[in-house]
RNA sequence: GCUCGAAUGGUGGAAUGGUAGACACGAGGGACUUAAAAUCCCUUGGCUAUUGCAGCUGUGCGGGUUCGAGUCCCGCUUCGAGCACCA
């Protein structure tokens, strides 16, 4: 019988369908196991063979936790919100809903070739109002909640107002945009509005203004993670600095959990430091300065406290408030110029340049510690967005600073005994101080000579607290995330404008479905594309918000309606939320290290201190696939010719390098008629061949049509089965790893099935036949190694290294000649994860009538491992060997006799004494000599 | 600049501190065949030897710990990733 793998995949795919294979309940009785995989985004191009590399992976892990009982939850569905679909409707007028659609049809077609196993019942689309109703849902908790730093968690926003009606601001210690100060009558005397307006500052989604990057060939506004080095990911577009009154949500109060939840958790420890870097928790202390002739106080932040003595300048940010106040009427000219110059540069040109530019306000500050006068500077350098817009320079101990104080000739003051600020700063955090002030000066008690850096900063701290000059400060770099999008492919945000405020709709209102507009674009006034839709306004006819949520809000919460994804009364009941916790496996790139994941970790925390979900934490181990790159194969074109070179001979000739298709070389031989008829312009090409063949050259590259190095999965099912393409894809090597994709080893994998097939049915045999007697024990042996080996390389993803042990045992077994169903049986549940559909035909064929999913992974047997005899490898002083074998259970003495009895070993030690004899269990006897 | 990770044959890659290079590809040789495909067998890190046994060397570089280091420690080199006027 023929390993006929079209036919046999065909058919277990359609029987998985009528079948409901994979069809999942909340079964009570068996514990659960959540695997899941980042869904992907439906793009034009279809699947190429790099996708579904972490869905093979974590489908072998889903099969395999099934057959040792657990139950399963393996879900699949679509982030279908995005920009391309959207850029595609603007260009051509089609709906984006129709693109989409068409986009996850094709995806859905490619998926299903491969055999996975999915439960598409629980199929969710991001796009899709019964889905989005609950991202729309989960903002309005969000509206209606603040976060308290004393409980550290979410609470209702009427808690608070209660509590403004009560004391005011007295005594509050919750996350807010901006500190205020008011008294319960001045919030009873608020006005609707200016209460509003007030609550925003609190609100966990709020409406703000901040400084945004926007995109203007985009249209758009763009969050942190969507922006890299000013240009925007998507499109790489320039990214402007633009204050913008969007919504945003207050991730910032979430920092320390999200920091702290790294550690409970089970992903790579780049992933957790990429995720702590941009958490960037800084330790420092905040200190006032005043300023001269002036109420004004500087709020500076600093982590070096102890430099506080070697301030000479202050710098602020020049978008800070604080710029307009502190400007003197003799500096205004100058400073203004400054302003609208830095204002001009894109966030790009800012990076690029980093010649130093500052302007003096015409202020100065008092140094609290010292009474002492210093100038207040203006510079692009400092930034708005973090700390507080205003730092103390030192210059000595700062590089920034330091060039600041160079270029405009500031002074620079050294605080560190024996360091040497004339070329550069002294950064390190290391030394002894000194050049504190004199005793008497106004910095009274404190006197740092002498003491460490360390001691220095917390002696400054202490100091500083105690005399009330300024407090101990926490900073995160990590900012609010920006959740407004001027597109239309987005959810609408329920809400509706009230005398410019926003309300919330009632939440039997939502879904607030997407309206139909007419073009894609912006409006002619700039406003975003949602503005044309008509009737955008609720029934009493307020209107409704024109922005949209951004990509990541449908998938911040996806995971969870997964598991309860046609609940119509709740994002999840609370019951399945408990059977399923969270997901104890996902699956994903690293690219979404500081974007998804973190959104996702915010979005679960809130969501878990509303008690919806039940888990602090969304995703307990993380394993991270890695990319898939192409493999461009070229063609050498001799300069001015029509001819190709082959690539060892190239080097006799003047060649320009062609990209040439891979879909038509094999191994790096050329398929010559093919090229000839790939393009027109090669119809007539010329070769230069070696032994006859056309040779290419080859580089890795990124896998993309331009490069024509594109390998579709669909091709590779057709020639060698779905079940070779997922074991090919895990043979390739460490999961984790990015690789490029090699067709060229393929027929290795391809015909290790086909010998994995033929140990049952033999050559030419029509029926199954195996007898029923017990294995031999080295038939035993082979299987158990087996066994022992894929559980163990399963439970740490090491799947190369399993398909490698299933390749041995299966030599082994062939040239037994075994044909028995004691050892045969067991090794269609064994790689029934890898290649499913080929164990289902086994399965069947052996007799059975259920899935061979529903079978029981088989458990080794140490007994059948152990050997008789070991080989022991005998050396001197580490240096050559030679072999003795004993008995597996030999004592140690045993062999030390024997080793010191033997002849050759005698020969080895003559005039020399036995300093130690080390016995390595079952591997080396090694015998130091001197 | 800071942080993290990696480096092993022609290629992808194996090796709880214990015989480095498993497994696979590729290459070379052979069997079967009129021939090809398919299949099977042998060789395959390098150097020396090959009349037989074999010997030396070898995991980016330089040190160290150890009876023994690809693996652990220290110092470099190169590559990759993340963060980056974050005070």
């Amino acid at each position: 019988m023929e390993y006929n793998f079209r036919e046999i995949e065909q058919k277990w795919q359609k029987r998985w369908v009528e079948r409901q294979t994979y069809r999942v309940t909340e079964n009570k009785d068996k514990q659960k196991f959540y695997v899941l995989n980042m869904f992907p985004y439906p793009s034009g191009a279809g699947l190429h063979v790099g996708h579904p590399l972490g869905y093979i992976a974590s489908d072998i892990y889903a099969r395999y936790k099934r057959l040792r009982g657990f139950n399963v939850l393996n879900p699949m569905g679509y982030d279908a919100y995005g920009l391309p679909a959207e850029q595609y409707a603007i260009q051509t007028g089609q709906h984006p809903a129709i693109t989409t659609d068409k986009n996850i049809a094709r995806y859905r077609e490619q998926l299903d070739k491969i055999g996975f196993s999915f439960d598409w019942n629980r199929e969710i689309r991001t796009c899709d109002p019964e889905y989005y109703q609950w991202t729309q849902w989960a903002f309005e908790q969000m509206f209606k909640s603040y976060y308290c730093n004393r409980a550290q968690k979410a609470r209702p926003i009427s808690e608070l107002i209660e509590a403004f009606g009560q004391n005011g601001t007295e005594g509050l210690d919750v996350a807010c945009s901006k500190e205020l100060t008011f008294t319960a009558a001045e919030w009873k005397a608020m006005s609707q509005n200016k209460q509003q307006e007030t609550l925003m500052n609190y609100r966990i989604a709020y409406l703000g203004n901040t400084m945004v990057n926007w995109c203007p060939q985009l249209g758009t506004v763009l969050a942190n993670d969507e922006v890299v080095e000013g240009l925007s990911v998507r499109g790489g577009y320039p990214v402007v600095q633009r204050v913008m009154r969007q919504w945003c949500l207050r991730v910032s109060a979430y920092a320390q959990r999200l920091l702290d939840g790294l550690d409970t958790i089970d992903w790579t420890d780049s992933l957790k430091e990429t995720q702590r870097n941009w958490i960037g928790r800084s330790e420092g202390t905040e200190m006032s300065f005043k300023v001269k002739g002036s109420d004004t106080e500087l709020l500076i932040f600093t982590t070096r406290a102890d430099t506080v003595f070697g301030v000479t300048f202050m710098v602020l940010a020049p978008e800070s408030a604080l710029v307009a106040r502190l400007t003197t009427p003799g500096q205004k000219n100058e400073v203004d110029a400054y302003l609208e110059r830095t204002r001009k540069r894109t966030e790009r040109e800012r990076i690029a340049d980093r010649s130093v530019s500052g302007v003096f306000s015409g202020s100065y500050a008092i140094n609290p510690l010292t009474g002492e006068e210093i100038p207040i500077w203006i510079s692009d350098y400092v930034l708005a967005g973090y700390g507080t817009g205003a730092i103390m320079a030192v210059p000595a101990h700062d590089s920034r600073d330091y060039a600041f104080a160079k270029h405009f000739n500031l002074e620079i003051r050294p605080l560190i005994e024996g360091c040497d600020v004339s070329e550069e700063s002294f950064d390190a955090k290391e030394g002894i101080m000194t050049n504190s002030p004199k005793a008497g000066s106004p910095a009274g008690g404190l006197n740092l000579n002498g003491l460490t850096v360390k001691e220095a900063i917390a002696a400054t701290k202490k100091y500083v607290t105690e005399n009330g000059l300024g407090r101990v400060k926490v900073n995160f770099r990590l900012r609010d995330a920006i959740f407004s999008r001027q597109r239309y492919w987005g959810e609408p945000f329920p809400v509706y404008y009230k005398d410019g405020m926003p309300y919330l709709l009632d939440e039997s209102k939502l879904p607030l479905e997407l309206p139909e507009i007419d073009k894609y674009l912006p409006t002619e006034t700039g406003e975003p594309p949602l503005a044309r839709a008509k009737n955008w306004k609720t029934e009493e006819g307020y209107p409704l918000e024109v922005c949209t949520m951004p990509g990541f809000a449908g998938s911040s919460a996806y995971y969870l309606r997964y598991m309860d994804p046609r609940n119509h009364e709740a994002l999840l009941s609370h019951e399945k939320a408990e059977y399923w916790q969270n997901v104890d496996l996902y699956v994903g790139g690293t690219e979404h290290a500081t974007g998804h994941l973190i959104y996702s970790r915010f979005w679960n925390k809130f969501l878990f201190d509303l008690g919806v979900s039940v888990k602090e934490e969304p995703f307990q181990k993380l394993v991270n696939q890695g990319m898939i790159q192409g493999r461009s194969n070229f063609v050498y074109r001799i300069k001015d010719t029509n001819t190709f070179v082959s690539y060892n001979l190239k080097k006799d000739y003047d060649v320009t390098p062609i990209h040439v298709d891979v879909n038509i070389v094999s191994n790096d031989i050329l398929d010559l008629e093919a090229f000839k008829s790939w393009r027109p312009e090669y119809a007539d090409a010329q070769f230069v061949l070696e032994d006859g063949k056309y040779i290419c050259g080859w580089a890795v590259e990124k896998m993309s049509k331009s490069m024509y190095n594109v390998v579709n999965p669909d091709l590779i099912v057709e020639k060698y089965g779905a079940d070779t393409l997922r074991m090919y894809e895990m043979f390739l090597g460490p999961v984790e790893q990015s690789k490029p994709w090699d067709t060229n080893g393929i027929d290795g994998v391809h015909r290790f099935l086909r010998k994995f097939w033929n140990l049952f049915w033999g050559k030419g045999a029509e029926a199954l036949q195996l007898s029923d007697e017990s294995g031999s024990a080295e038939e035993l042996k082979s299987l158990h190694k087996l066994i022992k080996k894929v559980t163990a390389d399963i439970e740490t993803f090491s799947y190369n290294t399993s398909i490698s042990a299933f390749m041995i045992c299966t030599n082994e077994l062939t040239s037994l000649k075994c044909r028995k169903r004691a050892v045969l049986e067991p090794l269609v549940v064994l790689i029934a994860p890898f290649a499913p559909h080929l164990a289902e035909e086994l399965w069947e064929a052996l007799g059975h009538t259920t899935s061979v999913c529903d079978a029981t992974w088989p458990e080794y047997d140490e007994h059948y491992l152990a050997e008789d005899t070991v080989s022991y490898t005998i050396s001197f002083n580490g240096k050559a060997r030679f072999q003795k074998t004993f008995p597996a259970d030999a004592a140690n003495d045993a062999i030390q006799q024997a080793v010191l009895a033997d002849e050759a070993a005698q020969k080895w030690m003559e005039g020399k004494s036995v300093v130690k004899i080390i016995i390595v269990p079952k591997k080396i006897v090694n015998v130091v000599l001197r």
